[in-house]
DNA sequence: TGCGTTTGCTAAATCCATTTAGCTTTTTGC
DNA sequence: GCAAAAAGCTAAATGGATTTAGCAAACGCA
């Protein structure tokens, strides 16, 4: 019924259809046609025609028009993956509304919008790389293809990056390292003997770092190596899956270091299900700052991916580069450590319970 | 140092400034100036201006010109208010990301954006009148008082409401009183006597419904009112400070309905600390898919607020409404239940083992 | 010197919708 | 029957950026 590859309908094609003027048909399209006295018949008519035609108004060339009180006008926009956790999406965005919130002003207004791209494969979003689209993004969740096409491609608009390391981009960045290298050492001092690490099989910037970093760490201080589980995607139950695979083939862990939050979810259900106690058979230790983590069974013990704080960065950083000023080319910023019950060296049911009872004493 | 107050600068003034044509301003600022040649010392100059005078591209201007290829550009947003929870709002944005991605064609393409009023304000939104913002939008999450404004109000641009009853719109609801009614009557079945219901201090549409039907159906058949509890927010925390307080009075339940998710998970860490096991001395039903409901220990028995089922009917709405279809006035949604071990009779913890045992058998 | 080329820039058209001022024609009032 | 008012519509200007066609000056080469 709409027209396929054919030049967008306009007023004055309407107007050209119908005998009338594109005048007319903007009084009649804009609901203005009261106050310009058209006629009921000509209003109907222009009606019918701009449906039978698929008319679409053209936003760019009302607003144009509209914006006569001297606003101006900035798009902003998240660029962010299809395969990414919400949460991460939705602090971002959430960040981002409320300075958009606090910087309009009658003479500037802000539009937040969020562009998603299948992970690996942002070369393939069409758009990317028009500068009519946006005045600013906070870009995300990229995949390390990703990141080579953007090294190479000149986005043609301020950008912010969050997670990875971007030449010549002004890059957000947990502190390299860290995580990693924290979750082992917890793990490490609770006593755990023969630790694990689970990941997705898509290993970001971010996570191949958190991998290397523990698998280091441990390699240093104990001289062994964890087990790498692998887990098909980053839900929950294929955590699972991978994990209660493990178990089948006769594997065993006394500690877990899962290198994104909902990882431990899963991980949670088959430790509950096997008899497995946490923390007085397996530690677990779990990254992000998941907004339930501490009302786990037991809390959670997370080296939080710095999400908050990265956003937190980020967004100053995207107005200083609207503003046209210079920013820094990284910013790092140091996840902070919640240490909950998930890794408290208890040996024993007992102790467990004793922890409860000290909790609910507080 | 940005001009404030002041109409926003353009090309034109920036050539007049400097004394050149507009063509060569804005080929240098959009990076033509290669394939132009301009001369190396006017692009400094241009440049320098153009921070100087603190101009910021007209996108409507830009996007008006640049179009040549006929392709026609679909605004969409997501209207939403800063204090609804973050993963429904993820949810309804993701659906719509997926159709528009399978909407897109060469001479189709679709921007989505979100807008966040705060709750109850939405009349103090700017621009949410203006008709040269979007083709459509989906809104929720908005309290009775913003219905009212809406209901008033004539938005300019096709709307779908989601999960409230406006006047005039299309609507997509869930089915009325479902949601208490059946919480009420999982809670009887499992031998409740003395239930109570947990909600916000903000009652939404929604959940004054829920908390209504739920009311009326336990008085009906077990002649007996709930307890009722008010949580200042729909945060975990402040779920548990509600319930807390409510047995440092000496309050009492053996059953409870939480009108939201949220709220549910507050209550679990409550019952865990004071040693109030779950389903054995209360059963608990929440509402909201939640994605880790059923990870829950145990596992919790939601009546899923129908808000994937929702959005997935609202989408394909919005697209009718874009094409000028007609479409009914209202849709309503019949929310699935999942009946979990949250709420199984059990009622002793030796059932509670059986149950566990039989699950890991699967 | 003369012709062709390169360099560096400009004028004007264009994208689409809206609005303002104004022009006919019809209706109303007396 | 005539002036004034209303109805119904149109022409043209406008908004900001970009692109096309083209002009003028400087340069290269024979």
């Amino acid at each position: 019924m709409k027209p396929a590859h054919r030049p967008p309908v306009t007023v004055h094609q309407i107007a050209r259809h119908l005998g009338v003027s594109a005048a007319t048909v903007s009084s009649v399209l804009a609901h203005r046609h009261v106050e310009r006295r058209i006629a009921p018949a000509t209003v109907e008519r222009i009606r019918a025609a701009a449906q039978s035609l698929g008319y679409i108004p053209n936003m760019a060339g009302r607003r144009l028009r509209a914006h006569r009180t001297a606003t101006r006008q900035l798009d902003l926009a998240i660029l962010t993956s299809f395969e990414a956790p919400l949460p991460l999406v939705g602090q971002a965005l959430h960040a981002l509304q409320r300075a958009v919130e606090v910087q309009s002003t009658a003479d500037t207004r802000y539009a937040v919008a969020i562009e998603m791209f299948h992970a690996g494969r942002i070369r393939e979003k069409t758009g990317l790389l028009d500068a009519d689209r946006y005045h600013g993004v906070i870009l995300t969740n990229t995949l390390p293809e990703d990141d080579r096409f953007l090294a190479e491609a000149a986005l043609p608009y301020p950008a912010v990056i969050l997670g990875r390391r971007i030449p010549g981009r002004c890059c957000v960045l947990e502190a390299p390292e860290f995580v990693g290298r924290r979750s082992a050492e917890i793990l490490i001092d609770a006593g755990c003997r023969a630790p694990a690490v689970i990941h997705g099989r898509l290993l970001t910037h971010t996570t191949a770092d958190r991998l290397a970093a523990f698998r280091h760490t441990l390699r240093e201080r104990t001289g062994r190596e964890p087990t790498v589980l692998v887990s098909e995607g980053l839900q929950p139950r294929q955590a699972a899956a991978a994990l209660e695979q493990h178990w089948a083939r006769g594997g065993r862990v006394d500690g877990l270091f899962t290198v994104t939050d909902s990882l431990a979810i899963g991980a949670y259900r088959v430790f509950r299900d096997l008899g497995v106690r946490i923390p007085a058979d397996v530690a677990v230790v779990g990254v992000g700052d998941h907004e339930l983590a501490e009302f786990f069974d037991p809390p959670l013990t997370t080296v939080a991916g710095a999400n908050e704080a990265m956003v937190a960065e980020a967004v100053p950083l995207l107005f200083r580069l609207l503003r046209g000023e210079t920013v820094p080319p990284e910013v790092l910023v140091v996840p902070p450590v919640f240490l909950r019950e998930s890794t408290r060296r208890a040996r024993s049911a007992g102790d467990a319970a004793k922890a409860r009872s000290r909790r609910r004493a507080r």
